[in-house]
DNA sequence: CAGTATCCCCCCGGATACTG
DNA sequence: CAGTATCCGGGGGGATACTG
């Protein structure tokens, strides 16, 4: 995250430094495990709500409709409501979010991959 | 995360399912900014307390050490003492450690390609 | 300098109830 | 079914003081 303007300080580099702060903004939205695991749920179809409720496993209601407006907001998903009844809300991944899913499949293949490295680990560092 | 063994549910999975939910514990504790940023400063260097501590904009004293502890747990960084006077530690990724690295590089990149994108959305969203 | 410990406030996030 | 609103308890996390 640390870039070159960063340390320049120049008054021309005013854009910059907000892309910066912008930059920041989002990471710390999309770094947190809610966000990954919905994009991560996902994946290329369209889940509607309860669906994803179901899908990532132990998140609340409250938890998954904040995340869900959140990551509408940065246009990561597109929300399409059916205007039926009962109401059907289907949400998908844009083409930002499928970009980023592929980093969290690495995450997790990382995360698998080093499973025995990390036990092990764990184990060491209890003592 | 979602794997296949997790919908078969045989009594020989026992083992499967343990690493499931340990992989899921690890994802939880891995994907957070303040680790996430801190893997991203340490990057191929060995860094100090200190260095740290000025590098990960914003970071709290507290959050330092509580995730370094946490990415040190987990095998994911290598912290060295110095027994000198005043007493000097280094923090350095393991090979786990910068094989995630690059996944959050990734991420980083992926915010930058993505931002007028996202500004764009946020903009639209607001109204 | 690096780290632990303690205090304490705020807010995250769960539970619940209610609308369209 | 999808979503908002409200309440409220527990703990995340900051500030501070203290050790080696």
């Amino acid at each position: 995250m640390v870039t070159k303007h960063q340390l320049a300080g120049l008054p021309e580099d005013a854009d910059l430094r907000r892309a910066d702060s912008l930059a920041r903004e989002i990471f710390s939205d999309v770094a947190n495990k809610w966000a990954l695991l919905i994009i991560e749920a996902l994946g290329e179809d369209t889940r509607r709500f309860s669906e994803l409720r179901s899908e990532v496993e132990g998140i609340s209601h409250k938890m998954l409709t904040q995340n869900l407006r959140m990551l509408e907001r940065n246009g990561l998903l597109e929300r399409t409501v059916h205007p039926t009844v009962p109401p059907r809300v289907d949400y998908t991944l844009t083409e930002p979010g499928r970009a980023l899913r592929t980093t969290v499949d690495a995450i997790c293949g990382w995360t698998h991959e080093h499973l025995d490295h990390i036990e092990k680990a764990r184990h060491r560092f209890t003592g």
